[in-house]
DNA sequence: CGGTTGACCAAGT
DNA sequence: GACTTGGCCAACC
């Protein structure tokens, strides 16, 4: 069965699949909704992030919608073309894979 | 328990 | 605007 581990990582694998479709949200944000500045410990939760899985008892993190505090695309910088074309799919207007977050800045606290 | 690391942030140079 | 420095916090060794 699948042990998942109550860390702080899975906080963030929540916070992360509740961004609405069309918005960005930073890593600073999802920090602060956990009560802490983990800004560091949240990427590094994205880095292991299951994202892949997709099952039913899994979540799905969108983690192309998690963005620096500046609106860059994160360390998905090799994929960011791909994950740019993903955002824009969803509504998000990425300019050299960044993106307006006075715009699109996930503000639904 | 200390040092390193990480998809970070902010301010300074 | 690019680079450096210090700070931040959790996980890993």
């Amino acid at each position: 069965m699948f042990v998942m581990e109550q860390s702080f990582y899975e906080r963030v694998y929540k916070i992360a699949s509740k961004i609405p479709k069309g918005k960005v949200t930073t890593y600073r944000e999802i920090a602060r909704k956990l009560k802490s500045r983990a800004y560091q410990a949240v990427g590094t939760a994205m880095n292991k992030n299951p994202y892949s899985v997709k099952k039913k008892n899994q979540i799905y993190v969108a983690c192309h919608r998690v963005v620096n505090s500046n609106g860059r695309v994160g360390g998905f910088a090799s994929e960011t073309k791909n994950k740019v074309k993903m955002l824009k799919r969803e509504g998000v207007e990425v300019v050299d894979g960044k993106v307006d977050l006075k715009i699109y800045g996930w503000k639904n606290f």
